[in-house]
DNA sequence: CAAAAGAATTGAGTTCGCTCAAATTTAAAG
DNA sequence: CTTTAAATTTGAGCGAACTCAATTCTTTTG
């Protein structure tokens, strides 16, 4: 069996885990000090920072275990897409967008954004990124799916189709979540409607005449 | 003439504004402390904050000259664009992203657009996205422009347009920050590659052959 | 089992952004 | 030119993230 010590490691990692999850969704991460989050841990800041680098890397862990459960939601998703481009590009962002406020807040996200974007060398937004190519992989690997069924055109890049829907759904989560009145239907209406054309276009066998109604419509 | 406390106070902004601007460039925005800046303006710390709300808004007034000094070359460009759309967008995009780097480091870019991110709701983040749409809006008058000019086909909305392209850009121009190594000459190749397509579709009096082509080539 | 070695915890101390009551400077009034 | 009023500056002090030398706890050794 495990030594106590190392017991006691992950029980500690564990109640930090959870006292920082508690306190941020509740009060926001400004207004949480690194002293309350030890001290609803039972142990001293000192000890805090012995498993986390800084106040944001608790953050990021916390995007960590959100990102690693949509990521096999959105698995699922890919094994069994629905038979339709557009519903199943709008099923797996759908998944993402639901499962996003399931741990964080807007605020969350906000701050975990923020925190990458200013310091892209450190280990935090190193992971942070690592996330976002991990669920463009999905979404590219997705678009491969349904090539692979015969429900897209095979003769495009699923990489490059991915990385322009993964760009897209990106950018209007980052709107989503600089918009605190704004709510999930009308993030993923924005959605379906910014990603209906790209569905069109990669509809197989398509005669040129609908093709060319799809473009005007886009 | 102007009394003596006002041309004191225009005075003191200025020199808090070079201090600023030389101390994050030289040391970058975190190594700078507020008393650096202070006593290099020779004013206490005090009078600083009866300027500046905060260490970011002193940033952020930096950002301010950056961009109303490219609105400016901008709009040189949007009342005499070069006859060919490709050219027209990268000559505009071109300003900017040349302009850039001027006054503002990658570095500083990047907690600018942490802080507007991570404080939706305050003055700073406010003047921040009203930037962007200025940039946004002038691409828009550029599209618009070339429309006049029967170089671009006026069947499409130039609004739609031209926030789509300062979308890309605005998205690249993130990307071109957080990548330390990258080049200006880097980002402008990928921006080139990225709104060929969408020239391409904007050529007026395109026969269907071709528009179909260009479909093809996006 | 006792002692030595090693690992982890602790919390007082440091730093830096920011505040605010007191002091100073400029303008206005008599 | 004084006196009064108003605007502005000032810097010691506060709060919060983070550090590190001393301490406590766990494991290993003899």
């Amino acid at each position: 069996m495990a030594g106590l010590r190392e017991r006691q490691k992950a029980d500690r990692h564990r109640r930090l885990m959870d006292a920082a999850l508690m306190l941020f969704r509740d009060k926001g991460y400004g207004a949480v000090r690194t002293e309350d989050i030890a001290a609803a841990a039972d142990v001293s800041v000192g000890t805090l920072y012995n498993y986390f680098e800084t106040k944001g890397d608790l953050l990021l862990a916390l995007v960590t275990l959100e990102v690693e459960e949509v990521l096999d939601q959105g698995a699922a998703v890919v094994a069994k897409p629905p038979g339709d481009i557009a519903r199943a590009f709008d099923l797996l962002i759908g998944t993402y967008y639901d499962h996003s406020l399931v741990y964080l807040t807007k605020s969350l996200w906000r701050t975990a954004m923020a925190i990458s974007i200013s310091d892209p060398g450190t280990p935090f937004s190193a992971r942070y990124t690592a996330h976002d190519h991990s669920l463009a992989g999905q979404v590219t690997a997705l678009v491969a799916e349904l090539q692979r069924r015969g429900l897209a055109r095979a003769d495009v890049s699923a990489k490059a189709v991915g990385e322009m829907l993964f760009g897209t759904l990106n950018q209007l989560f980052t709107e989503f979540v600089k918009d605190e009145p704004m709510s999930l239907a009308a993030l993923k209406a924005q959605v379906t409607a910014q990603t209906a054309a790209l569905a069109g276009m990669l509809a197989p066998g398509l005669r040129d005449s609908e093709h060319r109604a799809f473009m005007r419509e886009a």
